[in-house]
RNA sequence: GCGCCAGUGGCGGAAUGGUAGACGCGCUGGUCUUAGGAACCAGUGGGCAACCGUGGGGGUUCGAGUCCCUCCUGGCGCACCA
């Protein structure tokens, strides 16, 4: 028995389930089923994304707990989701804010610290001053709070981190071996690693006995360098200015109206060129990034846009080193070097290796790779998250816990009221007599961020009941996942992380498993036209009517104006609501539709139109299935071959929006065609098909005509009936169609010539032409060519 | 700016380099009626025709929606990444 581990992203628990998740689920589910029809060991677990800011934020608005607001979501939303008829081992659920699965996450974080890919150290974060807390990126809008309107603070913290980055290069090199995920993540996992390759420059202060470090991935320029430009947090700054000087820079920079427009702050020390010896001003400047390469870069203006940029603000000598004309400075591309006794006359690649080469050798630099990507960090200054399990002494120092320590559970009694993190305002909770060495500590008050919770859950899945994370033999067997299924909007954070955290367990656990999900599909959203009145007032679809020839708002009169379709969300009240829709139009029609009218990994608009249709499609093939009589026709046998076939092909391809064709062209021909089949097996085999896609109306089918709900094992094929005898034989002259002739397959193209020739069409298009050449792809087509 | 993806009827979309437009929606005409969120039948790329048609222009090929070059348009992602 083959397995397969089947899966889709969990949700989180907000309070309903929406279109999006049907789609999601239903995609996933179509999958899973049809596996089990073909006798694999299917796993199909779901569960619950269930830490996070939101619970928080309701607890105060509605004044009830973070834990009691989640678990209620979590039992309203399992309610829908089995009314959507999804095949999901429901003995696997697990939800990430219960003690049994987040005291497994802490074992795992103290693994993590052991193997020494969990640290501690300061780092600038966003800084709610109103609501005393950290806040996430995406929460930060235009500089402000998004809860309290607040300005942001970049503020110095001590946070935990993951090492992500020991990995970069793996989980960069790792993505080739993803054949079967989406270009478009891979491309954008890629870039989010950003790798260059370059070299690390030492420049010399001149007098003083500091150092300045560079990356540049142009070491060929570095004849052409003018001046150095560092950032405002570069540590030297520190050194040579006061902690109110560093201030007023910041604050200049940050009062640029366009953060666009470059600004640097001339320091009062000069840099040594490497090779020229020549003094270079140094600059603090708004545009040097402090978290990339070293925060600092040489200028070379005429062959980078920035630097040109800033050397003309400021009047600074631009020098050419690679040959162009005047009027093309910047000149960035590849050219012959100039005016660099060393390199002149190189293109870049050579350049790039002899300046090294030159650099290594005077011990003032060497080749270099440098990542865009930082270490993952992971405090949040939150309640309702995963305790890190890490006490403090009075005197400062720290000590990770022992896993016999665990698990630190989260205190139910908090004071939630918005302002900054209830742990740290828990006395009682946070302070504790150490057992090892019986002086008083103090727990860690910031809990992990939710992105850790979902990083592991597909490998607890696998045994969510074990007294320990996981079991090593199982995920050697199950892992990894054979087919992932979620929105695109995880490209990079969700995924990325749990590519870390599968190659980080497996260096820690000797697993064998290199990678979490072998497959990776990610659906499209499901859009639906946008309603407002005069007033600008969103208005849902389903309070808008259509009379007289105008879109009227239902309860008001109101004059509707029809917007785009748009992307379902909540603000522009473009919903509909899956409850209402099961309600109206039944779970076949709903499952139908969800992979009817696009392919899977598009867009959706959700249509009336396409609904009903969808209905209507249920209700034609139950209607077809009373028909109490049986009667086939030569070809039936073929057709039916024909349709597994195309349905078993296009369910392994995601391609289900072509299941729905081959569905309603099957219908077509057994219609028209009048082949009625009733009670016969060929029904059972239909059925077999269909019931991945909508499985309840199978079953009630099934229950009728056989009166069984045991729906069987996929059927399998008859190759040979698949193999077309009677064929239509277009033939072409000169590559252009002129007619189709009834053949057979395996036809002698001497004869067939013949007779092509006797066609009228065909006589008249060669008469006093010449046949230069016959091409015959046998079966296929016959193209000839005269002159 | 850089990167990725995509441009096919009125619309959503089909086409291992081999009959472009499967299938659905919509629309047109008709049938029936136990008036339904019906059902059924016929038609539906353009053009009177020969023919012309897959964003524009070139190329490879006996043959291109499909492969290559180039330009245009749209979407998404990243965005001063040195």
């Amino acid at each position: 028995m083959q397995k397969k581990y089947i899966l889709e992203m969990f949700p989180y628990p907000s309070g309903n389930i929406h279109m999006g998740h049907v789609r999601n689920y239903v995609i996933g589910d179509i999958c899973a089923r049809y596996h089990k029809l073909k006798g694999d060991e299917v796993i199909h677990p779901m569960g619950w994304d269930a830490f996070g800011l939101p619970a928080e934020n309701a607890a105060i608005q509605f004044n009830t707990h973070p834990q009691d607001w989640t678990f209620s979501n979590i039992q309203n939303m399992k309610d829908q989701l089995k009314k959507l008829d999804l095949d999901l081992d429901w003995d696997r659920e697990l939800a990430t804010c219960k003690e049994d699965y987040y005291r497994y996450q802490q074992e795992l974080f103290i693994d993590l610290y052991n193997a020494g890919l969990a640290y501690k150290k300061d780092a600038l974060v966003n800084w709610d001053p109103e609501d005393q807390t950290v806040l996430a990126n995406e929460q930060v809008i235009d500089g402000k709070g998004w809860r309290t309107g607040a300005l942001v603070e970049q503020k110095v913290l001590s946070q935990w981190f993951f090492k992500i980055t020991n990995y970069a290069e793996e989980l960069l090199n790792d993505l080739d071996e993803l054949t079967l995920w989406p270009d478009k993540v891979k491309t954008m996992q890629k870039n989010w690693i950003g790798k260059s390759i370059g070299a690390e420059i030492k420049f010399q202060i001149v007098g003083k006995d500091d150092q300045l470090n560079i990356f540049t991935t142009r070491p060929d320029t570095i004849y052409g360098a003018t001046f150095i430009a560092i950032s405002v947090n570069h540590n030297l700054v520190s050194k040579y200015l006061k902690e109110d000087e560093i201030e007023e820079i910041k604050k200049i920079f940050s009062n640029n109206i366009d953060d666009k427009e470059k600004q640097g702050i001339l320091l009062d020390i000069k840099c040594l060129h490497p090779i020229l010896e020549k003094e270079m001003p140094v600059y603090i400047a708004n545009f040097v990034l402090d978290n990339y390469g070293e925060g600092a870069i040489f200028g070379c203006p005429a062959h980078d846009e920035r630097d040109y940029e800033f050397a003309v603000k400021y009047s600074l000598p631009i020098l050419k080193v690679i040959k162009c004309e005047d009027n093309e400075l910047p000149f960035t591309q590849d050219g012959e070097v100039i005016n660099s006794p060393l390199l002149n006359g190189l293109k870049k690649t050579e350049a790039i290796k002899k300046i090294i080469e030159y650099f290594e050798d005077k011990n003032i630099g060497k080749e270099s790779i440098n990542y865009k990507l930082r270490d993952w960090g992971v405090s949040r200054q939150r309640y309702w998250g995963c305790p890190i399990p890490v006490i403090y002494y009075e005197d400062g120092n720290y000590r990770v816990l022992d896993k016999s320590e665990l698990p630190v559970l989260l205190p139910y009694d908090v004071n939630l009221n918005g302002k900054g993190n209830a742990l740290l305002n828990h006395d009682s909770w946070r302070k504790i007599i150490c057992p090892k060495t019986n002086k008083v500590a103090f727990r860690e008050t910031d809990t992990l961020d939710t992105f850790v919770d979902s990083s592991w859950y597909y490998i607890r899945f696998l045994d969510n009941k074990l007294g320990k994370p996981f079991d090593t033999n199982k995920v050697n067997e199950y892992l990894p996942v054979d087919k992932y299924i979620g929105g695109i909007e995880h490209a990079i954070l969700h995924l990325l992380y749990s590519r870390f955290f599968m190659k980080a367990l497996r260096d820690i656990y000797k697993l064998n498993v290199n990678e979490p999900f072998k497959q990776l599909f990610t659906q499209g959203m499901i859009t639906h036209k946008t309603y407002k009145t005069q007033n600008e007032e969103w208005v849902m679809p389903k309070d808008v009517i259509f009379t007289k020839g105008k879109l009227i708002r239902d309860k008001t009169k109101e004059l509707i104006q029809e917007g785009p379709s748009e992307k379902m969300s909540k603000s522009k009240k473009n919903v509909v609501e899956p409850d209402e829709i099961l309600e109206s139009y039944g779970i076949s029609a709903t499952r139908f539709f969800m992979i009817s009218d696009s392919p899977p990994d598009r867009e959706l608009e959700w249509t009336d139109e396409g609904i009903q249709s969808s209905k209507n499609l249920v209700r034609r093939i139950e209607k077809y299935f009373t028909i109490d009589k049986t009667s086939l026709k030569e070809d039936t046998e073929k057709i039916i071959e024909k349709f597994i076939y195309n349905i078993e092909k296009n369910i392994l391809n995601f391609s289900l929006n072509k299941c729905v064709a081959d569905i309603y062209t099957l219908f077509n021909y057994l219609e028209k065609e009048k082949v009625f089949l009733y009670d016969s097996e060929i029904s059972k085999k239909i059925l077999v098909c269909l019931y991945p896609i909508v499985p309840k109306m199978c079953l009630n089918i099934s229950k009728e005509l056989f009166k069984s709900v045991e729906i069987g094992n996929w059927p399998s094929i008859n190759t040979d009936l698949l193999l077309e005898t009677n064929i239509n034989l277009p033939i072409q002259v000169k590559g252009k169609l002129v007619t189709t002739i009834k053949t057979k397959k395996g036809y002698i193209e001497e004869d067939i010539l013949k007779s092509i020739y006797e066609i009228d069409k065909i006589k008249n298009k060669i008469l006093d032409r010449k046949v230069l050449k016959v091409i015959n792809v046998q079966d296929k087509i016959i193209n000839i060519i005269t002159t």
